[in-house]
DNA sequence: ACAACCTCCTGGGGGC
DNA sequence: TGCCCCCAGGAGGTTG
């Protein structure tokens, strides 16, 4: 579900609480989310020193002091939560909520708080590496560039979708072509670079394409600012709602007005997920 | 190498 | 009200 400016939210959120933040304990509520927790997790983690928190595409990126980095995807319905450690001390149980997964208690810049992924689904998964093996983990040794960054334009995306004869949108989906876009954004730099989401990945000529690129980044940063998009789960870290969902030109919005031609809103299915676009104005 | 499908899991919404 | 079916911000794995 978060895509990467959900992410981007989420690491904008949780940053003042756990940059600095020593980690006195760690709460596995179950023994795996999706994959098994990584080997010795609370071993490995409890009495490091956060000293960053990056994000990768849809990764958050949790560097510790000891040369480690963990690294947590929020799958469709992750979401991080941070708690005063109200209970702490006071000889009362932490009420868990249901589908608390993990609580960090960290003693950090702002005091005492404990830092809770809850995740209904388990669709998302928390792993290690080292500060150094982290590029050729195996989550990011094949994955594409950042949308956000230097290396992303329109001659690269291009040597990217070559001989690619999947549409276009699905092209986007995956992440070894360019990392951090999901079914939202995908829909929404497509509806503004007027391309259908059917159009043949290598059949983007430069004009189209430099639309794109620039349609991607244009609404990633506005996802961004807007703090995420919040349908069903994602919420910023204090339980703010993101507001970009509201900013939606097509999607979820099948059979109302093209706000750009005024024709209707479409909506197919392609490899099993939805895609919504206006036929109209979208070639 | 690539593409199409299936799978993991829970919950919300619509139709009857 | 309840039940049943469909749908959901992802992506790893298997098949062809």
């Amino acid at each position: 579900m978060p895509e990467l400016p959900e992410v981007e939210t989420v690491r904008r959120g949780l940053a003042p609480f756990m940059t600095g933040a020593r980690i006195v304990d760690l709460r596995l509520n179950r023994e795996d989310l999706r994959f098994p927790f990584p080997k010795n997790f609370k071993k490995r983690l409890i009495g490091q020193t956060i000293t960053r928190l990056d994000r990768r595409a849809k990764y958050l990126l949790v560097h510790l002091s000891g040369g480690s980095v963990v690294i947590s995807h929020l799958g469709m319905s992750g979401r991080f939560v941070v708690e005063a450690a109200k209970y702490a001390g006071a000889g009362q149980k932490p009420r868990i909520l249901a589908h608390d997964h993990v609580v960090f208690c960290l003693n950090g810049p702002k005091g005492r708080c404990e830092i809770v992924y809850n995740d209904p689904r388990r669709f998302g998964f928390m792993d290690m590496a080292s500060e150094q093996g982290l590029a050729q983990s195996r989550h990011f040794a094949t994955m594409g560039p950042e949308p956000m960054g230097n290396g992303f334009n329109w001659p690269v995306l291009a040597e990217r979708l070559q001989g690619r004869k999947t549409a276009i949108k699905q092209a986007l989906l995956d992440q070894k072509i360019v990392a951090g876009l999901g079914n939202i954004y995908v829909c929404e730099a497509l509806w503004q670079a007027g391309i259908s989401p059917r159009r043949a990945a290598s059949s983007i000529g430069a004009v189209r394409g430099e639309r794109l690129v620039a349609a991607i980044q244009a609404i990633l940063a506005r996802a961004i600012e807007a703090g995420g998009s919040s349908l069903r789960d994602h919420a910023q870290v204090d339980g703010a709602l993101g507001y970009f969902q509201h900013g939606f030109a097509v999607y979820d919005r099948a059979g109302e007005d093209c706000p750009k031609c005024g024709k209707h809103v479409r909506r197919i299915v392609q490899s099993g997920r939805s895609t919504f676009f206006c036929g109209g104005c979208q070639r």
